[in-house]
RNA sequence: GGGCGAUUAGCUCAUUUGGCUAGAGCGCCUCAUUGACGUUGAGGAGGUGAUAGGUUCGAAUCCUAUAUCGCCCACCA
């Protein structure tokens, strides 16, 4: 026996900072265009640069170094390139809340102090996650990490805009925004989220008519009443009639307007309008040309429409005019339990007030694109690419959802009013008269012209999804490059070795809640620009929540898990095997502590694995030819081919937990439980050797720590790191040898058994002089536990159980009255063939199901019926042989 | 209001386009050994696949309804 170097079990903190480092150090991540190898990309969704990594995240980055592992394994180039999100909007409101608290407010401090601090604030959230993104293990090309303010992604983002603007795509307008008066800016329809509420809806009077309301704050400018053209109760009103009504702060002159919004089911029928504050009543307004007039200022208060409610906040408004109102007379009636939803800010959490404003917006109906040859919408060429599979999505059942989005899809409003963020390439300049220009450009307009002002950038910032929808290709043009203006985004493009090689990425794995905010903008945005598709295929991971189903959420700080609290206690590749095994594509988790712990244990049996292989294996044996020779050889060589084919398999098609759940059956069950205790009989060393290479192989990327550790413990490869070996290659296995040792394995499972059920142990097996046997006694023997093996002699009784899932003639010897207790199961055992042979029967007299099922089904029920009443024939026979002694 | 998903062992979940006796982890029961591993080994119990119909030779899988739970989208003054 050699020494042993490694421990007794693996503690995976004193290893995995340094097999890390090792890692970085052999460049083993470091992707190269110039390769003659098949390339194989993924762009990192990049993490907001907020705080922490959370479980979410490191699901994917487990999943997402998984698949660049693997390509690795099978002789790829591998670009897995890694990167963060400035998070405009939710940073934004991290560093308001921190002004707030220090008594202070962004327009005190102004924009380059608050820009100041924004950037020491994602300086050190950076730093923090890209370190937790290492201790996940990630293989990710940190020579190419990338970050969505960068000047070369700033230069995308502009000349992006400048194209789109020129194509018409990119329009200002006057237009209905989600304004969070908190946040003082709009925020775009899919981040706007609905509580229910309950609240108090009023009738009043208004006229001859009576209109209803939720919010009579809105109420003061309202001089349009709406009713729906074909509503008979109202039939003897024209559309454009007025008269005169007594309102909140007195009299005003009406106009009757029929439009069909107005739902005649709901309350009476007939509503007054308010077009700056909201969205249908903006679009009946647009209709009719109507004025639209702004009752509540950007800050949430009233303006001065509101006579003495001026200057005051809604909330504190409400009720005030609500008292008015009645004592006007004009309250016909209240109704306490009205649930209506109320729109609230996901980022900031403040309820929005729509209000109408200036904004920038991409057009997604305009026709101007030139995709596959034909001019196309933006909106048609996100159904195309999916309809017409260029990308694959899964799982596939989300094609709905996405199809769903795209046919209520509205001009994307990309403007925000809030400081961080990619602010919008438009100047403006007035003259000295108040005449006015615009410039649009990639740079800021050089020229300075006699009589004109000075040219002032736009003061509002893009949003977030507009630079992130430019990822998997801005993060791919040559840095350096893209400071050299005289090229065109074209030739930045073409010119850019890793554009070249790596684009388009083969898949994009990211979570299902993403899917409208980030991976439809980005195949929107790189159909237009680059004209290709960003990614192959879509894998979309479902959410991590807590145990009881729930999100983990701040509100409820017991419920979230960090994972670097479960890396310190089970360590990295405990918690990745965790988060794999069990998942499906597009399925949410929930996720206890109870998984970490047992593959912690994996690990460690893994870890066990070699150390025996270590002490068994002889110095000479390295290098030796492996080669199977017993019949456990050739099983365990053909188990492994397989389960190699298999993984690779189901790797290629997504199916992690598959794929996980196979390696490890194959690693436990049959290389530990069955190849390695049957091996003690005999050790095959070259062939241990090649086995724990390939293992440690095929569980490099579930477990890259645990197996590198081992590896480079073993260091039977000098500078060799375990995450560049590729695959290994599969040798020769003889099928009838790996299906004797399958027979092996059942008598030595029956032995194990009835020895157990009957509870006696120091058992002789007996059998008539069988060969196959008598080569295999040792094994037999130690596996099944049992005293002897062996022929049996003259003297022998031939009275004891005989083992029923062989064809080998063979008997525990076990005396009679012992024996006797085990009729009882026979007898269970006999009473299942009958059962599955009168079922097995009726199936194959069934002519339909001769004629349909296919042969090769039929053929093995017919094999199934054949063992059924072999089986049964033994059985009986037993049963004969215990009733008549 | 429109749509999507889930419902499988006590718990958390798989089951790869319909076909062997529906699997795993944890938990539970019994036993073993401490010479790779107690973070172990062996044996075992436990499922009418939510319910009711239908299609099919054959259904957890496809269809239709119902129930419960979850989510997405739209949003009504």
């Amino acid at each position: 026996m050699i020494s042993m170097k490694l421990p007794k079990n693996y503690e995976a903190g004193e290893y995995e900072s340094d097999i890390y480092a090792l890692w970085e150090k052999s460049r083993v991540f470091v992707a190269n265009p110039d390769s003659d190898k098949e390339h194989y990309s993924i762009s990192m969704p990049p993490p907001n640069e907020t705080g922490t990594l959370s479980l979410g995240h490191a699901l994917f980055i487990t999943l997402q170094d998984i698949l660049a592992r693997h390509a690795r394994q099978q002789g790829k180039d591998v670009l897995w390139l890694p990167g963060t999100d400035h998070a405009a909007l939710p940073v934004n409101a991290i560093i308001e809340k921190q002004l707030l608290d220090e008594g202070t407010n962004k327009h005190e401090v102004g924009r380059e102090e608050f820009l100041r601090r924004t950037r020491e604030f994602v300086g050190n959230s950076r730093n923090t996650m890209l370190s937790q993104m290492r201790a996940m293990g990630a293989s990710a090309d940190w020579t190419r990490l990338r970050y969505t303010l960068d000047d070369t992604l700033n230069r995308c983002v502009n000349e992006t805009f400048v194209k789109m603007y020129g194509d018409g795509l990119i329009y200002r307008g006057n237009r209905i925004v989600n304004w969070d008066p908190n946040l003082e800016t709009n925020v775009s329809d899919d981040e706007v989220i609905y509580t229910e509420e309950k609240g108090k809806f009023y009738t009043f009077k208004y006229g001859p008519f009576e209109i209803g309301t939720a919010r009579p704050e809105t109420k003061f400018g309202d001089k349009y009443v709406v009713m729906h053209p074909d509503d008979k109760r109202y039939a003897e009103y024209n559309h454009g009639d007025t008269f005169e009504v007594e309102w909140i702060n007195g009299p005003i002159t009406a106009t009757i307007i029929k439009d069909e919004a107005a739902d005649p089911n709901f309350g009476t029928g007939v509503m007054t309008i308010t077009p700056w504050h909201s969205l249908v009543d903006f679009e009946i307004a647009e209709r009719h040309g109507l004025d639209k007039q702004q009752i509540i200022s950007f800050h949430g208060k009233l303006l001065q429409i509101a006579g003495e409610f001026a200057d005051m906040p809604i909330h504190d408004a409400r009720p005030l005019i609500v008292d008015k109102l009645a004592k006007k007379g004009l309250l016909v009636k209240t109704d306490d339990n009205y649930v209506h939803n109320v729109a609230i800010n996901e980022r900031g959490k403040g309820v929005i007030e729509p209000q109408i404003r200036l904004q920038w917006f991409v057009d997604v109906n305009k026709t101007v694109v030139l995709w596959k040859g034909k001019r196309q919408s933006l909106k048609e060429v996100l159904q195309s690419v999916i309809r017409d599979e260029d990308i694959e999505l899964i799982p596939e059942r989300f094609q709905k959802v996405y199809f769903n989005w795209i046919d209520n899809l509205r001009d994307w409003c990309i403007s925000r009013q809030i400081w961080w963020g990619h602010r919008i390439p438009v100047w403006y300049r007035s003259d000295t008269d108040g005449k006015e220009e615009t410039y649009v450009g990639v740079k800021p307009p050089t020229d300075q012209s006699e009589g004109w002002h000075e040219w002032e950038q736009d003061p509002d910032t893009l949003d977030t999804w507009f630079s992130s929808a430019l990822w998997t290709w801005s993060t791919l043009i040559d840095q350096r490059l893209a400071e050299d203006y005289s090229l065109s985004l074209e030739d930045l493009l073409e010119r850019s070795p890793d554009f070249k090689a790596y684009h388009p990425t083969n898949v994009m794995e990211t979570g299902w809640d993403i899917l409208f905010f980030w991976v439809a903008r980005m195949i929107l945005s790189t159909t237009y620009v680059t004209g290709q598709i960003p990614f192959k295929d879509i894998y979309l991971h479902g959410m991590v929540r807590a145990e009881d189903g729930k999100k983990m959420s701040k509100s409820r700080p017991e419920s979230i898990i960090d994972p670097e609290s479960i890396i310190s206690e089970y360590g990295t590749d405990a918690l990745r095997m965790a988060l794999v095994m069990g998942v499906s594509p597009g399925n949410d988790q929930n996720w206890g502590r109870g998984k970490v712990a047992a593959n912690r244990n994996f690990c460690n049996k893994l870890w066990n694995i070699a150390r025996y292989i270590e002490s068994v294996v002889d110095e000479g044996s390295r290098g030796g030819d492996a080669k199977p020779t017993s019949a456990a050889d050739h099983w365990i060589t053909n188990r492994l081919r397989i389960s190699q084919e298999k993984i690779t398999d189901d790797l290629d098609k997504y199916r992690f937990s598959e794929a996980y759940a196979r390696l490890y059956r194959f690693i436990w069950d049959d290389l530990a439980d069955w190849y390695i205790e049957t091996s003690k009989a005999e050790p095959n060393s070259p062939l241990l050797i090649y086995l724990l290479e390939s293992v440690l192989v095929l569980a490099h990327p579930f477990a890259p720590f645990v197996t590198e550790t081992i590896w480079q413990t073993l260091a039977w490869h000098d500078n060799a790191v375990l995450a560049s070996q590729p695959i290994s290659t599969i040798i020769n296995s003889d099928d009838d040898q790996a299906r004797n040792f399958s027979e092996l394995q059942a008598i030595v499972s029956e032995a194990r058994s009835i020895t157990k059920s009957l509870k006696v142990n120091n058992v002789k097996l007996l059998h008539e002089n069988q060969p196959f046997l008598e080569e295999n006694s040792a094994i037999i023997k130690q596996l099944a536990r049992l005293q002897a093996v062996s022929p049996a002699t003259n003297t022998d009784s031939h009275d004891g159980i005989y083992l029923t899932a062989t064809r080998y003639k063979c008997w525990l010897d076990i005396d009679k009255a012992k024996a006797k207790a085990y009729v009882r199961e026979i007898a269970a055992k006999k009473a299942i063939q009958e059962s599955s042979i009168a079922q097995l029967e009726s199936r194959l007299k069934n002519k339909n199901y001769l004629e349909n099922a296919p042969s090769a089904v039929v053929d093995q029920t017919k094999q199934q019926l054949e063992a059924a009443q072999d089986l049964l024939v033994t059985l009986q026979a037993e049963e004969q042989r215990f009733s008549t002694s």
